[in-house]
DNA sequence: GATAATTAGTTTAATATTAAACTATTTGAC
DNA sequence: GTCAAATAGTTTAATATTAAACTAATTATC
C-alpha cells in the first residue's frame, strides 16, 4: 500500500496536519466525556457557554461562535428550550430577530458545570509549560491566518 | 458576563484550548471542503482513504482508525457500498468479521482526487515554516500522551 | 410608496454519530 | 464436549449536521 508519495515538504505536512487533528480530536473527546453526566451533546453545552460567557445572542451569532451551521442551531435552540435551558425571546425592533436567554436552570447548569470542565481542561494542557501553550497558540494562529 | 475566573494557569489553558480547537475545526473544514465536488462526507472519504494506504481491514479496524463508533462505521461502509466503492467480504476463518476491500472504482477515486487534497493540506500548512510544523507536531504529540 | 434585494430563522432530506441492546460466532474454562 | 465469556457487527432511538429551498420581516431603490 502507501501507493502515493509526495515530496518531503508534503510529507511532513500530511503528517503534521493528521497529528493536529487527531491530537484535537483525542484531547476534546476526553474533556467533552464528562458532558453525558449532565446530559448534553458538545453542541448544547458550546451554546449555553457562550450564553453565560458573553450573554444573550441572537442564533445567527450563536451559529458564527460555535461555527455551526444556522440550521443547526434552530435545532440545538430547540431541544435546550424543551428541557428548559434557554428561551427563545421575539425581538420587537426587528421581527426576524429572536434574542436566545438562559433561564435561571440553564444559568445554575453552566455555573455548577464549568468549574470543574476548566478544571479538566487545564489539568490537560498543564501537560505543556506554559511557554508551550504560548508557543502553541502562536502556531495556531499562524495557522489560521488567512494570507 | 464573563462570570468565571479562574487562576492565571487556568486562564492561558482555557484560551490554548480554545484555540487549538477552533485552529483544527476551521482548518479541517477548509481543507475538506472539497469533498463536496465528489459528492463524499469527511467520514467516507477517511474510510476510503484508510483502505487505500493501509489495505483492507475489519470494521472495527477502521472504526479505530477513524475514531467513531462501530455502530457508525455500519452505516458509513453501507453507503459506500451503495455507490460501489468498497465491498464486503466475509471472513471464512471467523465468520465474524468482513474484509473490507476497496473496489476498483473506490481505487480510482482516491487515487485521483488524493494529490490535490494533499496539495491542499501542503498549502495550508506550509503557512509554517518546517522548524514550526515539527515544533507543532512535538506539541501534540507530548499533549496526547496519557501521563 | 411599490417592489427588489437582503436577512433571520425554519424546514426538508440526507448522512453522521453515539450508547445501549441485540445477534452471531468464536474462545476459554471446567 | 458444554456452557460462559468475549468479540464483530447490527439495530434502535436519539440528536447532530449540512445544503438548499423556503417563509417572514426589513431595507434599499426607483
Amino acid at each position: 500500500m502507501s501507493r502515493y508519495r509526495g515530496s518531503k515538504k508534503e510529507t511532513l505536512a500530511l503528517s503534521t496536519f493528521v497529528n493536529l487533528i487527531r491530537t484535537t480530536e483525542t484531547v476534546s473527546a476526553g474533556i467533552h466525556s464528562n458532558l453525558k453526566e449532565i446530559g448534553l451533546t458538545v453542541s448544547q453545552f458550546g451554546v449555553l457557554e457562550a450564553l453565560y460567557h458573553l450573554g444573550p445572542m441572537c442564533q445567527k451569532d450563536i451559529a458564527a461562535k460555535i461555527l455551526k451551521s444556522t440550521g443547526n442551531i434552530t435545532t440545538v435552540i430547540d431541544n435546550l428550550e424543551k428541557r428548559g435551558l434557554v428561551m427563545r425571546e421575539r425581538n420587537d425592533k426587528d421581527r426576524r430577530y429572536f434574542n436566545i436567554l438562559l433561564t435561571d436552570a440553564g444559568s445554575e447548569l453552566v455555573k455548577n458545570f464549568f468549574p470543574s470542565h476548566a478544571g479538566r481542561i487545564t489539568e490537560v494542557m498543564n501537560r505543556l509549560t506554559p511557554a508551550e501553550q504560548k508557543e502553541l497558540g502562536r502556531l495556531c494562529k499562524k495557522l489560521s491566518e488567512v494570507a
